[in-house]
DNA sequence: ATATTGTATATTGGATCCAATTTTTCTAAC
DNA sequence: GTTAGAAAAATTGGATCCAATATACAATAT
């Protein structure tokens, strides 16, 4: 008897799914900075006990993306101005560094999947999308790099500020500039040069953290 | 396993402090990589349920220094040569960084406790305190840069292979080395130069991950 | 003796219950 | 009507119990 082997992989426990699902929605802005999080309210959305919802809620206070309080419960974190500067320079920073090491492992599949997102990206009219096209084009150029230790710095950086960046792209005309940023750094990698692809790269998230902090203080005033 | 007993009675929660205790267990390598956690033997160390247990559990794997896998458990995880490297050639990166913004806003007190450090490091004899001691140095001159989020990074980053280098600076004589390196980075910094100050941070990551490097491949071979 | 099958044990993830404390609501006095 | 205090509700952290599954081991067949 012959029969296909099945991948059995387990499926991901309560808690996995309670993680995923609370990380995206406040990545995404879909919960608002200070929103209260009841244990038993999640629970109840996701038919699980209060358990596995702990479990997430842990985990994302590790990473920041929330705060808790005996008695009181799990708030949606808020950054200061001072705080999210500081997370746009260090992504700079590190980005840069990841585009430069990146570059000369670039081959034609990598290009070619830059390339899909970046004009993507430009022709992509629903707000709600661009986060995730964003991070796609970059992602598949950073990949490159063979570093998924500073890949996955990079990631839980951009974490901690996508959401703020997604309602400035939202309320100004920052996609424009990024999209011409986005070709501009495209075209450095086709052409092999990483000096000028790191350069780019850290003007793109400097220029980014800059409206946004712009935006944010008159906003916040 | 080596590990101490704590009472749970304290502000602080259980899950708390049961997290506090393993994550100080593995990064000073009391818990050897592939050692067993069972989530009821640290619950009786502990005098607690699994409750707090697999919340702490829960919080280790997001730091990345366990591993767990459903009706398996948790084992200290264990790390390849090749991200070992690049998790020293991130921290030399982000730590030259950290020091080259530290530099100018040095005062006399974190000079002072510096030298402290520096001197203590070297007289200390006892290799389980290097480690802290250690850190205590670096971290009294990178508190300067007014860059809490950097230093988080560098905190987790050095969290993941600090037992390799303990191991390590215990087994060879690497502790002179990094005691001239450290009184050179001194120096830099009691003259304000913040560019040699960065460059001698680098080299001084870069030479205790290659010498850490060749010890594992010398060892695991 | 070896391979295979069945069973007992160990171990984790989740549900439910309990204790501690905060927040809210209601009542009474002014 | 307002305010102080007490009772009720809400909410979290932890303990205990249950279900699911992996592992170890004994029993059996070849």
């Amino acid at each position: 008897m012959k029969l296909a082997a099945v991948d059995v992989r387990q499926a991901a426990s309560a808690a996995d799914i309670v993680y995923d699902a609370l990380r995206k929605a406040i990545i995404e802005g879909d919960l608002a900075e200070g929103q209260n999080l009841r244990q038993d309210q999640i629970a109840q959305m996701f038919n699980t006990s209060r358990i596995p919802v702990r479990e997430a809620l842990s985990r994302l206070e590790q990473h920041g993306l929330i705060t808790t309080e005996r008695y009181k419960g799990a708030v949606v974190a808020g950054l200061s101005i001072e705080e999210i500067d500081e997370i746009f320079e260090f992504r700079a920073f590190v980005e840069a560094e990841v585009m430069r090491l990146a570059v000369p492992n670039l081959d034609q599949d990598a290009l070619a999947a830059a390339r899909k997102y970046c004009e993507e990206f430009g022709l992509e009219t629903e707000p709600a999308r661009w986060g995730e096209i964003n991070r796609s084009f970059h992602y598949s150029l950073y990949a490159a790099s063979g570093r998924p230790y500073y890949l996955q710095i990079v990631r839980t950086s951009l974490d901690r500020i996508d959401r703020y960046l997604r309602a400035q792209l939202t309320l100004t005309n920052g996609v424009m500039r990024a999209d011409r940023e986005h070709k501009a750094i495209l075209e450095a990698c086709l052409n092999g040069d990483a000096g000028l692809a790191s350069r780019l790269t850290r003007d793109h998230v400097l220029d980014a953290g800059r409206s946004l902090v712009a935006f944010l203080k008159d906003q916040r005033a």
